[in-house]
DNA sequence: TCAAAAGTGTTTAGTTTACACCCATGC
DNA sequence: GCATGGGTGTAAACTAAACACTTTTGA
């Protein structure tokens, strides 16, 4: 097939999906209010069209920065849309990525670009724009297969964290609950965090701090290690 | 940011990485020789560009039946491509597939829309066009950490198959010998297989030949089961 | 002294590994 | 009868799960 210089030519959008955890352990995504038509009004995953001379991870780095004034995340491909019906204005291909922040250094307010910005929690989402309903849908389940296999988890919570936070984070989002003391020895047994000092000022003992050692982790990984939060299995 | 009839529009593809298994257990890919500039008779992953009212998945069957007569096999997404300079006629997105197909019963021969095809051995690859060394590095990632998680690797099979072919498939894709007794007795025991007759007229003890049974998986699946297969571990 | 979360050890069940010999068939 | 791959059982090591009480702190 020879090169045809009147190829059919899609316009192309990424859409950022960006997972934060609140204080509450609880995982919430940030969306945006949509300021024009389609769908204005309607709440919808922030993101928008490439432009000339940018990659894809460009213009996924940039759509977020523009939104939410947040740079250096944790962020990854996640799929690509291209179905004929999904924007009324055409065929419109939206390359997805997906996001992890952590609320507490990148506060909610610290959006928005002329669009009304907020974090939904999981179990209280608004009717979305678009197919972003179904975007979200896998980008969950990705965040859900990921965060088994891969010590994602981390990209969620601030630089220092106790083993409590951590465990309500996998908690949260595998969906249940974890045994404290097997989880604990689990992880610890990883050799992948970094004891630090206490906490300070809380009204009860005061837990040790951690950090997620990455350089060791990668390390290990390198070596075979797999890191693997399974689930579940029935005894008899 | 109202809608902008005049937004930057890029050139899209699909390139399907297909992988089959040989007569002896050899995993290999399918490309083909371009007829046309750029990178003219330099070897390639099949594709082509999408067409009007043709959403992406359809483009990756209608290229994958162009280039090699084969329809209704396993595929599925793998990643989409777009730095600047992948190709030198111009911004081209490419949105790349991995598909498997079982060698015997699609063989090699059957291709192709007169382009030369033909299947590669993956420690025999030639030198590609465009970043195509790249996609197809991630695909074998993939298919790689894929069949570790997921029973694709029947895809790759015969419909009826033997444990020791099913064995061989593994061990090659994961680079490592299984221990035959154990991987039987695993494989068994997860009981997504369905014993069926034995093989014949073969010059000794003729084996079961067995079928993947996918209802059966799909059911298990639902109730959290996990197909796993997991990385050696040492002993002290 | 109370509330709240941190921290810890052991037993048991299940799973994974390693290992060697006999079996059925075609030639 | 021999070469070829098919098929099987078990003990030992390890891992995962279940379980309850004591500790430290601030209020």
């Amino acid at each position: 097939m020879p090169y045809n210089k009147t190829n059919y030519k899609p316009s192309v959008t990424v859409d950022c999906v960006v997972f934060g955890l609140d204080k509450s352990a609880d995982v919430r995504v940030l969306l945006i209010k949509r300021a024009y038509e389609p769908y204005q009004n309607s709440w919808a995953i922030p993101g928008g069209f490439i432009k000339e001379n940018e990659t894809l991870d460009a213009a996924a780095q940039r759509e977020l920065e523009e939104e939410t004034g947040v740079r250096n995340i944790f962020i990854e491909q996640l799929y690509t849309f291209g179905n004929l019906n999904r924007d009324p204005r055409g065929h419109i291909i939206s390359v997805a990525y997906f996001a992890l922040i952590n609320l507490e250094e990148h506060p909610t307010s610290a959006a928005t670009d002329a669009k009304e910005a907020q974090w939904f929690k999981l179990s209280e989402l608004p009717e979305l724009a678009f197919d972003h309903s179904e975007i979200l849908d896998i980008a969950i389940k990705r965040l859900d297969s990921k965060v088994r296999y891969q010590p994602i988890g981390f990209e969620l919570l601030p630089e220092k964290f106790t083993l409590s936070e951590l465990q309500s984070l996998y908690e949260t989002i595998l969906g249940r609950a974890l045994n404290r003391r097997n989880f604990r020895s689990k992880i610890l047994k990883m050799d992948i965090l970094e004891q630090l000092e206490r906490q300070k000022d809380v009204p009860h003992r005061p837990a040790f701090l951690y950090k997620f050692n990455k350089e060791k982790y990668e390390e290990l990984s390198n070596n075979g290690f797999e890191f693997a939060i399974s689930p579940p299995k029935e005894r008899h």
